[in-house]
DNA sequence: GCCGTTTTCGGCCCGACTGTTTTCAGTCG
């Protein structure tokens, strides 16, 4: 069965091909669309397809048309025009398009004028001198840059073309840091995917505001010279972009301070957003670019004839002259928000007031119960849950029965030893592969909170997957689904239970769904967790902390939790004392 | 190929940078 990605990735192929076969530009980018569409999807596309196939085209950007081909996709294993087209296209050619600096047209010269039909032959002809002389390409200087994408392309085989969230987001903050120190520089954002908190991100935007053109220069100069910059790809008055020694690239962007905002808007995208704003600009008889909101359409540009800006300097003034609420960055993905007339107030790292699921010195966790109980008191939390893994998770030094009957006794130790938090004693439980718990009814009987997560057997079927997630969702001494499909971000895909029956059955049993904070995990990620706040599900965001630094991946859980259009009143750990007790005790008939 | 608070046909965002060009094509985000 065709899996969501795999559809995606036919759509990609797709554009791609018709990109270099001179299709329409419009075309292609519907099929792109259409990929990011279902890629994003939280269900079973093909089920959808087999089962309400007219379901498919209340999807963003499918219709008629590509709805068949997904159901088509979805019944035959395969799509009929992309046969078609790969038959027309030498296989190696595609790939051309993943070298920097070079797309479609570029690509098609080189296959119909060059005779290039692969990287590799790219590669010989550029050593046998056979592009010099061809249009445009041809020349010294396209040739060398040629053949620098050929060896970055061939050396870079492999590694990772996106980085996560986790590993980009301080590298970011380190380039913001150092820009903030550069004299007539007024402000410094991360602008981007970064900025919407997506799990991954492809590069690094950094928007620099500027008091003069004369600090652009100096903050050109900054950033060309920072230690571990591997290449400058680009660098104009404006415009600087890096690629850094470990791959990421940072594409630095000076502006005056007075289009900020306008700046900072078009750069944080997404692009689908920035799309939609601008349509809806000039539906208005406006201009957005990133300069300003202008009173003209006309041409050249208005910030170039000197015409005032109805709103530039910051993004709130854009927004309201456009009639709409601020949209949160995280949820500037054209999924709706445009449509919006007030914007939720979504839920804040200010807001958590506890952590429910941590590790201690007892399993494989690095801080012992006083030091975690310090850690979380540190952030102003009421109360820290120690949830050490079961028995199942040898690998883990999972507890026994008897070691966390004592471990018990020894939070209890911990809580009145400390003071002044409150600490739960609790366990991480193994959702074992037929969705038995990993111990027995009247041991979890003991513990002030249960959050109940697979660690093993990821790879089960998506009917399987569900029915043993559901089986510990009806468990009454489980509080919190932990990490619910185990997937590691660019490492493995994990579980693919339907998230709508799962999700919908913890909103019956008042268990709460964890989004997993770390940026490896993010599990639930975004989609996911937002199809479990429209089934009315509680949602939980843990750090899972092993060691003291895992308590600063917080706000990676929140951004994904903001994805979502998660509200603090929809999240356990944003409940004071009281409501957390009063949570905790409804799945024990009021026991607390 | 999609889509509709002017539209079921005729639109579909916008500018910077590079390398080639005597005014622009291609790529990128």
């Amino acid at each position: 069965m065709a899996s969501n990605a795999d559809i995606a990735n036919a759509f990609e192929e797709m554009a791609a091909l018709l990109e270099i076969t001179g299709g329409s530009g419009f075309r292609v980018s519907a099929y792109r669309r259409a990929a990011r569409t279902c890629a994003e999807a939280p269900d079973d596309l093909c089920v959808i397809a087999t089962r309400v196939p007219k379901q498919l085209e209340a999807m963003e950007g499918i219709g008629a048309g590509l709805a068949s081909r997904i159901i088509e996709f979805a019944t035959t294993g395969s799509m009929a025009d992309l046969a078609e087209l790969r038959a027309a296209v030498p296989p190696g050619l595609p790939e051309l398009l993943e070298l920097q600096g070079v797309g479609p047209k570029t690509v098609r010269t080189l296959w119909t004028e060059g005779g290039i039909d692969s990287v590799a032959s790219l590669k010989s002809a550029i050593e046998s001198g056979a592009l010099e002389g061809l249009l445009r390409i041809g020349t010294p200087k396209s040739i060398a840059n040629l053949r620098e994408a050929v060896e970055h392309h061939l050396a870079a085989a492999g590694a990772p073309k996106r980085f996560r969230i986790g590993q980009a987001l301080p590298v970011g903050e380190a380039v913001a840091a150092r820009l903030r120190t550069v004299a007539g520089v007024g402000r410094v954002e991360i602008a981007g995917s970064a900025r919407r908190g997506r799990e991954t991100v492809g590069d690094l935007d950094v928007l620099v505001g500027i008091h003069d053109d004369a600090a652009g220069g100096r903050v050109s100069e900054s950033a060309v010279s920072m230690e571990g910059v591997s290449k400058v790809l680009a660098r104009g008055p404006t415009k600087v972009s890096l690629r850094l020694a470990h791959g990421l690239q940072v594409d630095v962007r000076m502006v005056p301070m007075a289009a900020f905002g306008a700046a900072l808007l078009y750069f944080t995208g997404s692009k689908e957003h920035n799309v939609q704003l601008r349509e809806r600009a000039i539906a208005r008889g406006l201009h957005l670019n990133e300069y300003g909101l202008f009173p003209d359409d006309g041409s050249p540009a208005p910030q170039e004839r000197g015409i005032a800006p109805v709103a530039a300097a910051d993004e709130a003034s854009i927004y309201a002259a456009l009639g709409m609420p601020t949209i949160p960055p995280e949820c500037r993905e054209a999924h709706g928000e445009l449509g919006w007339t007030e914007a939720p107030r979504l839920v804040e790292v200010g807001d958590i007031r506890c952590e429910l699921h941590a590790h201690t010195t007892e399993s494989d966790g690095q801080l012992p119960i006083v030091a975690l109980a310090e850690l979380a008191k540190s952030r102003g939390f009421h109360t820290i849950a120690v949830t050490d893994h079961s028995r199942a998770s040898a690998q883990a030094n999972g507890l026994s029965v008897e070691r966390l009957l004592r471990h018990i006794d020894a939070v209890r130790a911990a809580e009145a030893a400390v003071g002044g938090i409150r600490i739960l004693a609790g366990s991480e439980v193994d959702i074992l592969a037929d969705g038995h718990l990993d111990y027995d009814d009247e041991t979890l009987a003991k513990l002030d909170i249960v959050v109940a997560s697979p660690h093993t057997a990821l790879r089960q079927d998506p009917a399987t997957a569900t029915e043993r997630l559901l089986a510990a969702i009806r468990n009454p001494f489980v509080h919190i689904i932990g990490h619910p499909t185990g997937r590691i971000i660019l490492g493995r895909d994990g579980l693919s239970p339907d998230i709508r029956t799962v999700a919908a059955a913890a909103a019956e049993h008042g268990v709460a769904l964890e989004i997993n904070a770390h940026w490896m995990r993010l599990d639930l990620r975004d989609s996911h967790a937002r199809a479990a706040m429209e089934a009315g599900a509680m949602i939980a965001i843990n750090c899972d902390i092993h060691a003291a630094e895992d308590a600063d991946n917080l706000r990676y859980g929140v951004m994904t939790a903001r994805r979502a259009g998660v509200t603090a009143d929809r999240c356990v750990n944003c409940l004071d004392r009281t409501g957390l007790d009063r949570w905790l005790g409804l799945r024990r008939g009021g026991r607390h």
